[in-house]
DNA sequence: TCCGTGCATCGACACGTATCAATGTACGCT
DNA sequence: AGCGTACATTGATACGTGTCGATGCACGGA
């Protein structure tokens, strides 16, 4: 744990560049271009230090985690988690707001939710 | 289209080997070895290919198709549909049923809804 | 029994990726 | 300004993976 939480300064929120995957289920028939989509949401999840970050942070208590706090649980370095949390925000799973020297954490409940329909 | 239709025995079905992730939120606390558990089924998603070949035998009209049906949509060489199919299987998100020389793949609705009920 | 067909496996190759030490960058504190 | 901290980026390395030609195996038909 580390005394982050005296910091009050909030700097702009990051979010996912690319949304696009919003439609398109995985039982009806796919463009490549969807597919491609739809291929590398999925590999975002398809390694188990990016799936435990993303258990980590919907499991926080205060619905936001800081990456400094991703480090210990994970077992990983520094520049190996924060590579591992790139690849989720790109993916739409989570988002990263900056606020001081921390970053902090959140997952994005639409993109969960605009994954889950596409398994219907 | 191969002149197939005209089989008729019947051999047994194949199914997944591991059907562990029954349980487990993606949202909730993981141990280490439901995460690498989840991995591997979001890992088996996370190819174009693969994406594709669950559309395709998903949206077939019959629940099911031939192995042989994939290789012209999908573009591929017969032994790399193979391989992919082969991670479909094990995964435990098709199943393959061998008739006379033609092998028939099944989505398993349920591995599908277990998949789902991790994002929630 | 022999041959053709459908699928799996093998071997090889190219490419992607997970990992970490070293370094760079941005921020807050004194 | 100077320093320390938190995170990102770079470069290097080891390993995993997608792809296909060649080959093996199982099955059905002649």
């Amino acid at each position: 744990m580390n005394n982050r939480n005296t910091s009050v300064a909030a700097g702009a929120p990051v979010t996912a560049t690319s949304m696009v995957g919003c439609c398109g289920s995985l039982l009806a028939p796919l463009s490549d271009e969807v597919a491609t989509d739809l291929a590398h949401v999925f590999a975002a999840l398809s390694d188990p230090v990016r799936v435990k970050i993303v258990s980590l942070v919907a499991s926080s208590s205060a619905g936001e985690i800081c990456a400094c706090d991703l480090i210990a649980p994970l077992g990983k370095s520094q520049p190996t988690v924060s590579h591992h949390t790139k690849i989720l925000v790109e993916a739409g799973l989570l988002s990263a707001e900056k606020r001081g020297r921390w970053v902090w954490y959140r997952i994005v409940p639409e993109r969960l939710a605009e994954l889950q329909q596409t398994l219907v």
